[in-house]
DNA sequence: TCCTTACATAGACATCTATCTATGTTATAC
DNA sequence: GTATAACATAGATAGATGTCTATGTAAGGA
């Protein structure tokens, strides 16, 4: 069965000093939870897609196509993004639109300046 | 059983353009793989308790005691992170030696800016 | 109200993975 | 050569994960 993690991951606090330092357990689950959410081919492709969309943004349905997968799948990985926040979600009519969250990501490239 | 990749990822090739552009899933699965190198705790406790020991570098008898794993188990995480190009192996007498690929950080830090 | 469309959720299943114990390999010391 | 120490490899097993089909939910149109 799929377990999803319900609880937020905040990127400052999972590593304040990034890996230069002893990390102890909690925190190393949380940032590999954040790094497994980004880990998977699928969901890197999903990335791409979305940033080469009109206006960064793409809802489930322009994206099941191109990668050949069901909309659940499709669904699935969008969720575990979201719940990592590395994508946000935003409802309009029918549609859902899924965008990157520039913070993020950008918290994150900092992780691995050592 | 434990199956590992022994094709080296070469991160440049991976995403030269980060994840702007579409890519394709052959080039999605190396960046995976080497993504899943650092999205485990273990993990990512090795890479901090490495960089946090003397001359950054560290043995395996050296990090099986803090982590509270078997020595194997240490054994198998280095691997994963060696035929990842994140940490270097050198092998002293007896005692093995591994430090990180300081380029190979950098490369992947670049990933994550967009 | 009823139908359709877009998306989410639930559950099943095959594959992958993290850990262990047991054993092999290599280098040093006696 | 023999013993010991450090590390790697092999195989087993429990748990995690990606994908699917089936179904639920919510919004818009006739």
């Amino acid at each position: 069965m799929t377990v999803i993690t319900l609880i937020p991951v905040d990127v400052a606090s999972c590593a304040p000093e990034g890996l230069a330092a002893p990390i102890e357990r909690p925190q190393a689950e949380q940032l590999a939870t954040l790094l497994k959410a980004i880990a998977d081919p699928t969901r890197l492709q999903l990335i791409s897609y979305i940033n080469a969309s009109n206006n960064s943004e793409a809802c489930v349905c322009n994206l099941t196509e191109p990668l050949a997968l069901t909309q659940p799948t499709v669904s699935h990985h969008l969720k575990v993004l979201t719940e990592a926040g590395l994508i946000e979600r935003e409802k309009r009519g029918t549609w859902v639109w899924y965008k990157l969250n520039q913070d993020r990501w950008q918290q994150l490239s900092k992780l691995f300046e050592m």
